[in-house]
RNA sequence: GCGCUCGUAGCUCAAUGGACAGAGCAACAGCCUUCUAAGCUGAAGGUUGAAGGUUCGAAUCCUUCCGGGCGCGCCA
């Protein structure tokens, strides 16, 4: 609808011109108008009708010769011409100036019923978009296999995982990858760690500095302890470490694959680190940067001069005793990704490595890729409230909340839609309370709640419309509540390109919360199912069924269900 | 100190450069013999941290300042 507007208001603005220059050539030739300037948008406030136009304003310098003798406000009189101008035929109601200078358009009544009959007949698929050949990896979460997802993973896994629906449903082709960090120091410090608990099995024993004190570890020992038969332990602990090291963190990525399961997540890889190295992508990304003279010795180190691509200073890539630093590998992991031939990465980091960005956008670019086509995006930090008090695990635990911990007591439906109903850049307080409340409390419910409403209310008409068959006559939808409904099913397709465009979810979350109150609210003041009149009955199931099927769509492009009932 | 980021109702947060800045919670007043009250209605709540600038028009863009978060290792 807004795109008909926009064309329409696009031809008014050049016939105008037009005919104005024609009129008194004195004045000077048709204005050349840069239309890329002026939107059509949909008012905030519904006094100003269902779209409204800047164009005037935006224009009214180029017109300005034209109305040399009007007094007062040109854009004023500009916008009055052009609301003359307009050509189309059934489309608006009304057409209004206001304010300094806005063309207020009401759509008919007719138009949007039109519109409504389309967006029935393309259902679930409404906003669908055509395909664009664009191949995207989204890698999330691509927590360290040292130790449990906790709070903030589980955001990172709702937002990674609603961002790649929203993208492969606008039309790309999407897919989710977990990067595992199976090689480097963090694994031989878990090694080390496990063995510090199998030496000494209390659970209040000092943990020296620089070993994981997560009790975890303490667990994942006993497990290890109970599986293996003890001749495993006696080896030296050269040997001893590395094998801990690599079960251990065996045992901790099933865990959290089984966590991420739970939550409903399935990933298209689970991308190891160690295979880089192995399959030589680290070492000849090394070499490209070296030949390209992007890198240079230091203190018997190699350093990577990220500060040519804009970071504050340059890394290191290889440290002096030999090793290869963490930040080497994901140097050939981007280059691995983008050679893969997918046409965008989306990173998706917690707030704390925020320093990241500007180094892997300089390796990128080193290595002769267009920065453009990797998108860092920032989540903050979470924090776990039960009943408005921060939840706080002790040091010795790990001073991380587990994401298990959410699971078990909030279903994640629920958890989904609370990490998603905020931008990614705003931190959250995830309250435990709220989350498992059945009520306004928990805006999952208030949105799951209409599609089950609207589901119960089609069973209960199933009866009426056997007795009096034939299609909905959707004329008969009169209220303003109704065509206020059509309008809204209008804007999903948007909605969901906003949500897109900005990798932001969240815009997805308040369309479908705003929409849910808006059908709550129609609803309470008009009765749906009528026995004495079957045709408007069926004609208002119509609607909703429409409105399920829409709200559906978005809720399962966040990850969640869509019930039937509430019980 | 430097970099990134945020500052909006009492609280938690929305708002593609647009008109009178919106929701929810909390607090207040109401609605269940009627399709699920997990719902609805009403009233109340604001100098968008401050000051400049750009613009016809700024919560939004630019500059400075104030305040919070995060980062600043040959850790991962």
């Amino acid at each position: 609808m807004k795109e008909k507007i926009k064309k329409a208001v696009t031809s008014a603005l050049l016939s105008l011109g037009k005919k104005l220059a024609e009129s008194d050539p004195s004045r000077g030739p048709a204005p050349v108008l840069r239309l890329e300037r002026f939107v059509v948008e949909k008012p905030a406030n519904p006094a100003f009708g269902h779209f409204s136009t800047n164009a005037a304003m935006v224009f009214s310098k180029d017109f300005a010769p034209f109305y040399a003798g009007v007094g007062g406000n040109k854009a004023l009189a500009l916008a009055a011409d052009l609301a003359k101008e307009m050509d189309a035929p059934g489309l608006f109601e009304a057409i209004e100036i206001k304010g300094p200078g806005f063309v207020n358009f009401r759509v008919a009544r007719e138009a949007w019923i039109e519109t409504l009959r389309e967006i029935i007949a393309a259902g679930a698929d409404y906003g669908k978009g055509e395909p664009t050949g664009k191949r995207i990896l989204v890698e999330f979460v691509s927590s360290n296999p040292t130790g449990p997802l906790h709070v903030g993973h589980g955001r990172g896994a709702a937002w990674g995982d609603a961002v790649a629906n929203i993208l492969a449903f606008l039309g790309n082709e999407v897919e989710r990858e977990y990067y595992v960090n199976d090689a480097g120091n963090q694994i031989n410090t878990l090694g080390r760690s496990l063995l510090f608990r199998l030496r000494n099995p209390a659970p209040d024993a000092e943990v020296p500095d620089g070993l994981y004190k997560g009790l975890y570890v303490l667990d994942l020992s006993g497990e290890l302890k109970n599986e293996l038969p003890p001749e495993f332990f006696e080896r030296p602990d050269g040997e001893l470490v590395p094998a801990l090291a690599e079960l251990g963190a065996e045992k901790i990525l099933a865990d959290m694959k089984g966590d991420l399961e739970h939550f409903g997540l399935r990933y298209d890889n689970w991308f190891s680190e160690k295979s880089l190295y192995a399959g030589g992508d680290v070492a000849r990304a090394i070499e490209t940067l070296k030949k390209n003279g992007h890198t240079y010795e230091r203190d018997g180190a190699l350093f990577f001069k990220s500060s040519d691509f804009g970071d504050d200073k340059d890394r290191v890539l290889v440290k002096s005793n030999g090793d290869h630093t963490y930040f080497a590998s994901d140097v050939a992991y981007h280059d691995n990704k983008l050679k893969r031939g997918h046409d965008l990465l989306i990173d998706l980091l917690g707030a704390d490595h925020g320093g990241y960005q500007a180094r892997v956008s300089a390796a990128i670019q080193a290595l002769g890729h267009p920065k453009e086509k990797l998108k860092v995006v920032l989540y903050q930090l979470v924090k776990l409230l039960r009943g408005g008090e921060t939840v706080k695990m002790s040091t010795r635990a790990g001073e991380f909340v587990p994401f298990k911990m959410v699971l078990d007591e909030v279903s994640p439906d629920a958890a989904r839609f609370l990490y998603l109903s905020q931008s990614h850049d705003s931190p959250i307080e995830f309250d435990l309370e709220a989350a498992k409340a059945k009520n306004r409390d928990n805006p999952v419910y208030y949105v799951q709640y209409l599609c089950a409403r609207i589901f119960q209310v089609a069973k209960k008409a199933e009866a009426i419309f056997e007795k009096h068959p034939g299609p909905a006559n959707l004329d008969l939808l009169r209220e303003k509540d109704e065509i206020d409904l059509a309008a809204r099913l209008e804007s999903f397709p948007e909605a969901v390109r906003n949500a897109g465009a900005g990798l932001s979810p969240h815009l997805l979350a308040s369309w479908l919360a705003e929409t849910a109150g808006m059908f709550h609210r129609y609803y309470g003041e008009h009765r749906m199912v009528d026995e004495n009149d079957p045709e408007l009955s069926k004609a208002r199931v119509r609607l909703a069924l429409a409105v399920r099927a829409i709200a559906g769509r978005g809720l399962s492009l966040l990850g969640m269900g869509v019930p039937e009932r509430m019980d």
